[in-house]
DNA sequence: CAAAGATAATTGGTCGCCCAATCAAATAAA
DNA sequence: TTTATTTGATTGGGCGACCAATTATCTTTG
């Protein structure tokens, strides 16, 4: 590869997006900086030139793909209908829907949490989105307060158990796509999170 | 250390619990035989004597965590009341009392989860403690349709979703303990569950 | 019952491999 | 000519695996 001037960003990119390749296929501990560079078809010594080390790499990795995540969930939220309950049905079915189709997505960020537990750098990037997400649905849920269609809960924390609920399931259709149905899931998410939310008394 | 016979059973989960004590600590991408062996309070070699290798080790390391917790979650329900509702919520409160004390439970468990993508092996152990656990909170809920308290659903669906629940809010809890307050977190996931399954529909 | 052999358990060192990181040299654009 | 970019070989270190030697315990035998 001959060296041209002005790509320095465009090459990051490439590099970051050859690593969150490199982790779909062959996870974290089976992450070299040599694979890395032969996915993005670059020489090993350029690794370094663009970033400072393997970790830093790694960093930049997990950044992209929270990135992605936000970019996807605002933009099926933007699809939904207007009303609370379509919007945030809107958003459980994206975020299944995202678990089923791109399952490389999942398998590359619960390969993140396991190395967040000991990295304070990767936790913080996971928490900033997990903060984002839940200001997005408690913003839903605050919606359909005012509408008078959902009981008087503190929006954020509703929103911390309706993204644990979105967790789990996503994680369950990731690691057995044989034994649950997207379809499925996605009714039982939305139903038990509507249920949450619903005026009645239980 | 002196050889000794018939010890060789008490050595291989001696060797075992190190490991586990060593993910807590340095995580998985950060577990070398050398640490294993100094935290076992024995030689290098001898792990090779008890295990063929060290994704051996691995397994047998999955294999204790899910044991333990699968024994916790049992004496948990033991203690809980006879109704289905009070043993449902014993329940919950033993996932999140063990995810908010133990915390090195649960940090060894989502760094095996990451490997589990790309570990057969390893993703069969973890299918299995599903299996059983989803059983379990199915007997449960099989339990409370029968007296009358929770309206028709399949009870296995059923258990997944509030598996999910309570998967996704304990790691939430492992990620962030400050944020999250474990009776908050508890009366959260009780009513989120509690509320999917009353009988009053939405 | 004691000596001798067999066996189970343990050690520490060694081997070859592969890794991340470094660097001097080369190449193309400005 | 200078500067930005790229290369591939090198380096030092750490890793998992392997093994010959050693020790303690058990079993057999005289």
């Amino acid at each position: 590869m001959s060296p041209k001037r002005g790509v320095a960003p465009l090459r990051r990119a490439e590099i970051v997006r050859a690593t969150i390749r490199c982790l779909a296929r062959d996870g974290y501990s089976g992450l070299t900086m040599k694979k890395v560079a032969r996915e993005a078809r670059v020489s090993q010594g350029i690794l370094h030139y663009y970033f400072a080390d393997k970790r830093a790499i790694l960093v930049a990795a997990l950044e992209t793909v929270t990135a992605d995540l936000d970019r996807r969930v605002a933009l099926a939220q933007a699809r939904g209908g207007r009303g609370a309950r379509a919007r945030l049905l809107a958003l459980v079915g994206a975020c299944m829907r995202l678990a089923a189709e791109e399952r490389a997505f999942w398998i590359v960020f619960v390969e993140f949490w396991g190395e967040m537990m000991h990295d304070r750098r990767l936790r913080e990037v996971n928490a900033a989105l997990y903060t984002r997400m839940r200001r997005q649905i408690g913003a839903v849920v605050a919606h359909g307060i005012r509408a008078g269609i959902f009981r008087r809960v503190d929006v954020l924390r509703a929103a911390a158990v309706i993204l644990a609920v979105v967790d789990g399931v996503s994680l369950q259709l990731t690691f057995d796509p044989a034994a649950f149905r997207v379809g499925d899931a996605t009714r039982f998410c939305g139903d038990a999170v509507l249920r949450y939310l619903a005026k009645e008394a239980s």
